[in-house]
DNA sequence: ATTATAAATGAATAACTATTCATTCAGTTT
DNA sequence: AAACTGAATGAATAGTTATTCATTTATAAT
C-alpha cells in the first residue's frame, strides 16, 4: 500500500495513531476506547500501538499533549507576533478560541474526556496546569496593556483573564453538549460581548 | 450490623451505592471505577449492584441523574420561592451555584466525567439536555424581569443567560482543575462581577 | 418457635481487552 | 540477487472486570 509505506518516519506513524485516538475518544469516550478500535481506525494492526507507544496509557497521554500543544502553539503565535497591536492580539486570541480547528467537536470531546479524569490522574493534571498558567500570564498582560492604553481605570486585568478563560471553557462545553442550533460563531459573539463590557471602546462593535 | 440492616428500603440502599459511586468516580475516573471499588466503598458485597441496578451502566446513569436532580431541585426551590424578589432570586441562584454542596470536588469530578462521555452516550446527553433547557428558561425569565424593573434597556436576557451559564460551568472547571489558591467564594465573586456589568444598580456592591 | 420472605453474599463464570512476541514483509545494502 | 534490517502483523496469552446464581443470613409473619 503506497498509502501506508513501512518506511514512514516514526513521528508520522505516531501522529496517525494519535489522530485515530482522537476520533475514537470522540466516538466511544475514554473508557470505551480500545486498542482494537484505535488501530483499526488507523488502518493498522493491533500490535502497532505497543510498538510505538509501549502502552495504552502512554498513547492517551501523548494524545492529550498533542491537543494541548496545538492550542498553546496557536496562541503563542499570536502573542509573539510583533505585527499585531494589543487589541488585534486579543481579537486574534478570541478568533482562535472559536476557530474551526479548536472547536472541532471531536477535539472538544477529547478535552472534556481528559478534564473529567484529571482529578484521578496527576499526569493529566500536570499537563493541563502547564499550559493554563502560561496562557493566563500572557493574556493577563495583554489586558493590562490595553487597560493602560485605553485608560480603563476600573478594569482588573487578572479578574478579566479569569473570567474570559472560564467563559470560553464554558462556551466550549455548550458547543460540545448542544450540537444543533448553535455554532462557534455564536459562541464567539458571546465572548466578545463580555470583552465589550470591559473594554467598550475597543470591542463594542466587532463582529 | 446495625449500620447496614437488611430491612433498609431499596431506595436507601440505591442511594448508598450512588454515593459510593460518586466517590469512586472522583478518585478513579469513570473508566477506573469498577464494581468491586463501588461495593467495597459502600461496605457491601460484590453482587449488590447488579441486584439493585442490574448493570454497571444503569448505576452510572442513575448517578448522573442523582447529581442533575440535586442541582435542578435546588434551583427550582429558588425560582418558585414567592418570598424572594427577582434580584434576590438571582443572587440566590449564584450562591447556590457556588455553594458547598455543588462545588464539592467529588461531585464536580462526576459532572465533568459524564460531560466527557456525553458525545458518545446519547443517554447521558439527553439527561443533560433536559435540565439545561429548563434552567435556562427560568434564568432567562428572571433576567427579563430585572431588565424591565431596572430599566436596563440595552440588556439582552438570552445572551446574559448563555453567558452566565457558560461562565459558571467554566468556573466549576477551574475549581476542579486548580485545587489550591482558589475557592468557591472567589469563583462566586467572578460570577457576580459579570452580573454587575449587566445590572450595575443591582449587583455592583454585593459580596 | 417455626416458617416464609426477601436481601445480601461472594465464588465461579463469562466476556472483554491490553500486551506479548514469533513470524511476515517491505525496503535497503552489499 | 542475496542477505540484512527494522517496521508491521495478529494469533496467542495474561490480566482484568462485569455478571450470574446457588447459598447464606436477617427480618417478618404465623
Amino acid at each position: 500500500m503506497s498509502e501506508n509505506p513501512r518506511s514512514m518516519p516514526a513521528k508520522t506513524r505516531r501522529r496517525q495513531l494519535i489522530k485515530a485516538t482522537i476520533k475514537c475518544i470522540a466516538k466511544n469516550g475514554l473508557s470505551g476506547t480500545t486498542m482494537a478500535d484505535v488501530t483499526s481506525k488507523a488502518g493498522l494492526s493491533l500490535g502497532i500501538v505497543n510498538l510505538h507507544f509501549e502502552t495504552k496509557e502512554k498513547l492517551l497521554i501523548e494524545t492529550l499533549r498533542f491537543i494541548t500543544d496545538e492550542y498553546r502553539n496557536g496562541l503563542d503565535k499570536i502573542f509573539f507576533n510583533d505585527k499585531l497591536s494589543v487589541e488585534e492580539k486579543i481579537i486574534a486570541h478570541v478568533s482562535f478560541d472559536f476557530s474551526r480547528a479548536i472547536t472541532d467537536r471531536d477535539k472538544l470531546a477529547v478535552w472534556f474526556a481528559f478534564w473529567g479524569e484529571t482529578k484521578s490522574r496527576p499526569t493529566y493534571m500536570s499537563i493541563c496546569a502547564d499550559y493554563i498558567d502560561e496562557i493566563a500570564k500572557n493574556l493577563t498582560s495583554l489586558f493590562s496593556i490595553l487597560k493602560k492604553e485605553g485608560n480603563y481605570t476600573s478594569v482588573d486585568p487578572d479578574l478579566v483573564c479569569i473570567c474570559y478563560t472560564a467563559l470560553s471553557d464554558g462556551l466550549w462545553l455548550d458547543l460540545l453538549l448542544t450540537p444543533k442550533g448553535w455554532d462557534a460563531d455564536d459562541a464567539k459573539a458571546v465572548a466578545m460581548h463580555y470583552l465589550a463590557t470591559q473594554f467598550p471602546n475597543n470591542f463594542s462593535h466587532i463582529r
